[in-house]
DNA sequence: TGTAATTCTTAACATAGGTCAAGTAGATTA
DNA sequence: TAATCTACTTGACCTATGTTAAGAATTACA
């Protein structure tokens, strides 16, 4: 696969990240959060306090879920430190992980969250994990007090579309061996974190396959 | 599958379609434009004269390319009357459809539209197809002088991310006679208009097997 | 520290869907 | 009207991945 093969970061869809925070003060997750909107749109210094105050600092522990099948999503989160999982179960019972998600990303059902209906997945700490969340009132409410805003959101679903898509030709005409490849070449600190029976999961096969895949290397 | 099973209609992503205009008068194409916009954000008259004059009506015949691989997609298409389907072509020569478009919907290459850089696919009318354009610079511009439109858009690219994410877990997770039963109920007029060979491709499988899939029934 | 739970691997077998090759039926063109 | 094309189908065979079941290695916990 000439174009696909020759950057599979899509894989993750992590939208909005781009830089270590290393340097940040560990106290002051928010300042992330102002550092990814100002990548994209102006962020004026009252602009800045007025986004401070409107997303709320919130702690979840490993295992326990963000959001469950049937309750409306309210918040939209963003992960200061530590990894996510968003998931759904057919009727069989089976997991089907569809999103992962580490520092400084999103996570949300954003269907639910936008229509105010009953979710259909399942949002699942994988890690002790320090997020922000905002809640649909209070967003539009910022997208008045804060227009650029907007901005910074169009531009956020815009790349997560076109990653989604991406996602969705590799799936569909790569092997699932070249899919995991390239997604351990472009994520390798995913591996340290994640057990393997969801990433497989995330590549759309079962982890009797991916083990197979991993020892034919 | 009990919610995917519920609402197949994302097997199109087709955004911003939401009603039909045999009422409007023909010759005035952009008016389409104008309803889908006011649909999700406010436009003044004022707001609807400056969009009217930015977007540029245009007639491509069928089986002719509106993109083709490297050349940077400079425009986003909104599909007035008409089909056009974009996909890629693998290194065996192989076609990829991953969009089939109809009247009152957006194509377009986002990933080079945005990044000027040299697109990966093509896109090709399946019809005599007219259709809206404005390019990226005219866009940014209308951003300033309608800044709404960054809602709308904003809009738009959540729910075709959201769409996209539901297409993915289909792909994924449902048999592609699941998948072709539940287009046929949500799209039936796709199947008057469009050759089996572009479905069967835009379902993520062979003609050979869609055929197979068909007979059974 | 021992027991249970997770996580990962392996092997035998099953199956959906791909590949290749041929053939039919309409539509298009000479 | 014959000759091509294009869209679609069919059949034989193949392969990647799923399924089931078992076991090893690691981690959590009582």
């Amino acid at each position: 696969m000439v174009f696909i093969s020759s950057n599979f970061s899509f894989l993750f869809c992590q939208i909005g990240k781009f830089c270590i925070f290393d340097h940040m003060e560990q106290n002051r997750p928010n300042h992330k959060l102002i550092y990814y909107f100002s990548k994209w749109t102006d962020i004026s210094e009252e602009a800045e306090k007025i986004i401070l105050s409107a997303f709320e600092p919130q702690f979840i522990k490993k295992k326990k879920d963000l959001l469950v099948v049937n309750d409306v999503c309210n918040y939209l989160y963003f992960i200061t430190d530590g990894c996510m999982r968003s998931y759904y179960v057919d009727e069989k019972g089976g997991e089907h992980i569809f999103q992962i998600r580490m520092d400084n990303n999103w996570i949300s059902d954003l269907e639910s969250f936008f229509s105010n209906r009953p979710s259909h997945y399942y949002i699942e700490a994988l890690e002790n994990t320090h997020y922000l969340r905002i809640s649909k009132e209070r967003l539009e409410q910022l997208y008045i007090e804060v227009p650029s805003l907007e901005r910074y959101f169009r531009i956020l679903f815009q790349k997560a579309y076109v990653n989604s898509l991406k996602r969705l030709n590799a799936t569909m005409w790569e092997p699932a061996s070249d899919r995991y490849n390239e997604m351990l070449k472009e994520h390798p600190e995913m591996f340290q974190r994640v057990p393997l029976v969801y990433i497989a999961s995330y590549l759309g096969i079962t982890p009797e396959s991916l083990s197979r895949i991993r020892k034919k290397k």
